[in-house]
RNA sequence: GGCCCCGUUGUGUAGCGGCCUAGCACGCCGCCCUCUCAAGGCGGUAGCGCGGGUUCGAAUCCCGUCGGGGCUACCA
């Protein structure tokens, strides 16, 4: 068992005890220290054709955790030999979130490795070589068809229930004897040779002994010059040294093919891990069109926390952690993933991308940073929002380290921050009083208005110390002076009572607490804003 | 259509022939606390898809059925 360390999802508790707001540096480039000789190694092979995916997080995740336990390597693979659908900034885009989730990779294009490169698409000169093998043995065959006709092949096959299919026209002809027939391309792709006992059967670390469906003739050279999929991942996992295929259930279909290619190369094929598909709400396979959520760039957008989001992911056709007593654990670091990590205990059923859980562990992790790390996660969210801007002053820093500690257990979304904080920097004349908390202000809200100006008039906010510490103005001494004057005093309920000073405070029906806020606001702010809620009734 | 994978409360899971009148977490509902909203505390709601077997005994094993999903591309 390794016991490397890690950053990843770090645990509630764990965090620098920095008592102090800071900005965070910017990160520092990486590079692998990868010697490729890890116990065991395992890969995530995205394609670059958009938004990072959620279930690339998610497989990236089983994969860390295996191979850290393990003490070995996790690769990160960028497969774009799909042209048509490449997007130029996916590739950083993916870098950009896996790094957010603490999900970091030894060996990848961005930091290099020995087996580099690691895109795909500057590999090609590595596959040729196998095809020609493959060619060469009979196991794989020019195909010159053109895609009409193979359109027009597979229309037919669907019409009369045949199985879909190639039909070998091309195998066993020359370019010549093909070009005389109908439906010929210029450009020759590939393919592989189906034999009819193909082995159908494999072992899977996590379903046992799988079967699955009879390949058609697949395939592996595309007339770009590219090759496929089938043919790229089994080439780069062997050249790589991968020992542990992981990947989504969608695969088990095509990893007949993957077994043959093996074969006929004369390699050792790595063990597979066929993980379940993460779904819609209506079951179908996670979609960017079906679900927001499916986008990772979402998640960070919507304020949750990156260790929020391992937790969570990790908690998805996997049973919680467990105490020495053996209750459920539900709220762990990925380092304690990992060490319990299991390829039996993963259910092969698929769950459906359910928030709730999510948003109650993003509160969980909220709760549990220390305040100063809270305040310094709120700033791109208040900067996003224009409530502070670029480098915040010292003041403003402090303040927002007070009113952090107000509203930490209020949240569930750090976007939640800047309706909770603004009020806290807006000038007294520009805070604008919601419409909702204006109409439930009742008829008697002049008259407690007038009687809390009058009792904090008379508090004495005068000492040593910035906003007013060492003065009386203080949050248990507000509280007496407003209870007295106007529940005592008025015999208002105190539900009532503090309603309309709520409102003058914060603009809003639901603020954090009064009292506190008062006391953050100061004296001075505090009275402007009751007094100019009072003048405009 | 064909071939595969899968089927425990709303969601995520525990269960691997008797400890199950099916446990836990989230959600939801109610109560308490309370200056609003949260947080926190306490309690409650809801499930083994269906039908046959096997067995003294089945959520657990077998068969069928129904349902869901995936694949069926010169996409991954």
């Amino acid at each position: 068992m390794s016991d490397t360390t890690n950053d990843t999802g770090m645990p509630p508790g764990s965090v620098p005890n920095e008592s102090s707001v800071e900005v965070r540096p910017a990160p520092t480039p990486r590079v692998s220290t990868s010697d490729g000789k890890g116990a065991v190694r395992l890969r995530v092979a995205p394609s670059p054709t958009g938004d990072p995916h959620v279930g690339t997080a998610y497989m990236s995740l089983f994969n860390l955790a295996f191979a850290r336990q393990q003490g070995g390597q996790f690769v990160l693979r960028v497969e774009d030999t799909d042209r048509a659908r490449f997007r130029e900034d996916s590739e950083a885009q993916l870098y950009d979130m896996l790094g957010w989730l603490g999900l970091h990779w030894d060996e990848g294009p961005d930091i290099g490795g020995p087996y580099a490169p690691y895109r795909q698409s500057e590999r090609l000169d590595t596959y040729r070589p196998y095809v020609e093998r493959l060619i060469e043995s009979g196991h794989a065959y020019y195909c010159w068809c053109s895609t009409e006709r193979l359109a027009q092949m597979r229309d037919v096959q669907q019409k009369t229930k045949q199985p879909t299919g190639y039909d070998r026209l091309c195998h066993g002809k020359t370019r010549e004897e093909r070009a005389a027939l109908p439906g010929f391309s210029e450009t020759p792709v590939v393919r592989m040779l189906i034999p009819d006992d193909a082995p159908l059967v494999f072992e899977d670390v996590i379903r046992g002994t799988v079967s699955a469906p009879r390949p058609d003739d697949q395939v592996i050279l595309k007339a770009d010059g590219f090759p496929t999929y089938h043919m790229a991942v089994v080439v780069d996992d062997h050249e790589m040294g991968i020992t542990h295929v992981v990947r989504g259930e969608e695969w088990i279909s095509s990893t007949p093919k993957h077994i043959l290619l093996y074969r006929w190369l004369g390699l050792e094929a790595p063990k597979f891990a066929h993980m379940p598909l993460l779904r819609n709400t209506d079951k179908s396979k996670i979609s960017k069109r079906k679900n927001p959520a499916a986008r990772l760039t979402w998640f960070r957008e919507q304020g949750y926390l990156p260790e929020a989001l391992v937790n969570f992911l990790a908690l998805l056709a996997y049973p919680p952690q467990q105490d020495a007593e053996g209750n459920d654990v539900e709220v762990f670091s990925f380092d304690d993933f990992s060490r319990t990590f299991d390829w039996s205990k993963v259910n092969p059923i698929g769950p459906i991308f359910d928030l709730k859980k999510l948003d109650w562990l993003n509160g969980v992790y909220i709760r549990s940073l220390d305040v100063g790390e809270f305040a310094s996660r709120l700033l791109p969210y208040l900067e996003e929002a224009g409530v502070l801007f670029g480098n915040p002053s010292l003041g403003e820093l402090g303040r927002l380290k007070l009113v952090a500690e107000l509203i930490q257990t209020r949240m569930a979304h750090l976007t939640e921050a800047p309706a909770l904080v603004g009020p806290f920097f807006v000038a007294d004349d520009q805070l604008e009083i919601a419409d909702d908390a204006r109409a439930q202000l009742k008829e008697d809200s002049p008259r407690v208005l007038d009687a809390a100006l009058h009792a904090l008039g008379d508090i004495d906010d005068h000492g040593p110390g910035v906003l007013g510490t060492g003065s009386a103005w203080h949050a248990p001494v507000i509280e007496a002076a407003l209870r007295e004057a106007i529940v005592d005093g008025l015999g208002i309920k105190p539900k009532f009572a503090f309603g309309p000073l709520r409102t003058a405070v914060s603009g809003q029906r639901i603020s954090p607490p009064l009292f506190e806020s008062m006391e953050i606001l100061g004296k001075t702010s505090t009275l402007a804003r009751l007094r100019a809620l009072r003048d405009s009734l």
